[in-house]
DNA sequence: AGATCGTCGATTGTTGACAATCTGGCATCA
DNA sequence: TGATGCCAGATTGTCAACAATCGACGATCT
């Protein structure tokens, strides 16, 4: 591995203080992505700039910079001149994205390996907790936050800046998906040992065997997005009108 | 240098430009991108709305926008209401770029591998003469150009999109530092054999060779870069003032 | 009937003016 | 002298009106 220390080790648990100054324009992003994810807008929806500025109480030109944004996270789409539409699924999406998904987690680790301390592993074990907490709430939504935030973890412990921003770009597309899944089945999210061989492969000495939990579980996570949405074909396909502003 | 007033009529303007314009955002990402790689806005030079608005002789709707996804990029940087500048260099940069760039070409060269065709092979060697015949001129502008497309190829011959995305993301930042060094020190392309052996292992059998080749090919790439920066400390550092319009 | 062309409504693209916020310098004061 | 608070200028953030473009519908022609 030729790139072992490329970058300086950051403080995991300081990482989430720095909130960005309020401006507008991150605050609809927020918004509009929690519209989004939460189903109240569904994939192929129509995004009509003038409703939502209304419907947000905000002119269009913060509007338009929040879905530029959204546009680059992979959770809406647009055509110049002609129209906005939250993105739809499809099942090659899935497999590109947890495909890089596998090379990029795996890349993180490599990154992580020889600095895994105690503080690391025990913010590990504290997002499973967490990860069981909502499941054992029977907290879908929530679920699908504390499963990205405990795969955060590796990437933020990584210091690796671009390699975070690569993981933030999934991590809305991914959402998108899973969101639409736990609308779809309601009460689907991870076991509550989803976690167990992950970690324990994390703990240990082989990298080896933890590119290969990796490798599991993407697949595993793969395939259940996949036969979810083949089920569900209408969730793909050309845009629908309706159920907007 | 101020901006020259010429106020040129919508109409006829367009003949004054190359770079073709579907939407005036486009338009002045393109523009833009152009004259920050080009140099004639050197990193950390401050960009300030209203003046590049007058410079190219558009509102500050759509350059905003466009500094929008320059920032997305990673060629400009932002604070709220304080400024905006073209990114700084920095040696932890070129580390992040290469390394993540070695993990995203190693995959993209796992995709394409069972697919090697004579099309994908021919257009290898192509590119790699294209290179080589910018190389020949003397024209380093070029190189940087036919450099970046040759890479280019296994990521568009492996049909990810979000793979190519992730490229896209890198390129840009690869041409902010390739350019800044051939300013700064001229005539100092790549080698007419730099990607021999490459390209041998490329169209060899072993998926091991190629990937140790990718990974030496980095290894090269980004100590030149590296030690290029070390040798100019001020092309890091804060802000620097003067130099635009 | 089928195809073609033009018109119209809807939607995004663009603009210039106005408001909010930050930075740096200067006067003031202990 | 050094620190502090305020003011002015600069810069970005926001807004509402106007222009350009597209897609669909219907009239017209063959």
């Amino acid at each position: 591995m030729p790139f072992s220390e490329v970058s300086t080790p950051r403080d995991v648990g300081a990482l989430l203080e720095r909130v960005p100054k309020a401006t507008l324009r991150a605050h609809i992003v927020e918004r509009l992505r929690l519209a989004i994810l939460a189903g109240d807008i569904p994939p192929g929806a129509p995004l009509v700039e003038t409703a939502l500025s209304e419907r947000f109480d905000v002119s269009r030109g913060p509007l338009r910079e929040a879905l530029r944004q959204l546009i680059e996270e992979g959770l809406v789409v647009t055509v110049p001149y002609t129209g906005t539409h939250v993105a739809e699924l499809s099942v090659e999406d899935v497999q590109e994205i947890y495909s890089l998904r596998t090379v990029l987690e795996t890349f993180a680790f490599e990154q992580v390996w020889p600095r895994r301390d105690d503080r690391f592993r025990a913010e590990l074990k504290r997002r499973n907790a967490a990860l069981i907490a909502t499941i054992d709430a029977g907290d879908d939504r929530a679920s699908i936050l504390t499963e990205l935030e405990f795969h955060g973890l590796v990437y933020e412990a990584s210091g690796h800046r671009l390699l975070q921003r690569a993981w933030h770009g999934l991590r809305g597309r991914l959402q998108l998906y899973w969101a639409a899944h736990h609308r779809a089945h309601g009460r689907r999210g991870p076991r509550r040992d989803s976690h167990d061989s992950y970690i324990k492969a994390a703990f240990g000495t082989e990298f080896e065997a933890m590119k290969i939990e990796i490798a599991n579980h993407m697949r595993r996570g793969m395939e259940t997005t996949e036969k979810f949405l083949r089920t569900r074909p209408d969730l793909s396909g050309k845009p629908k009108r309706g159920a907007n502003s």
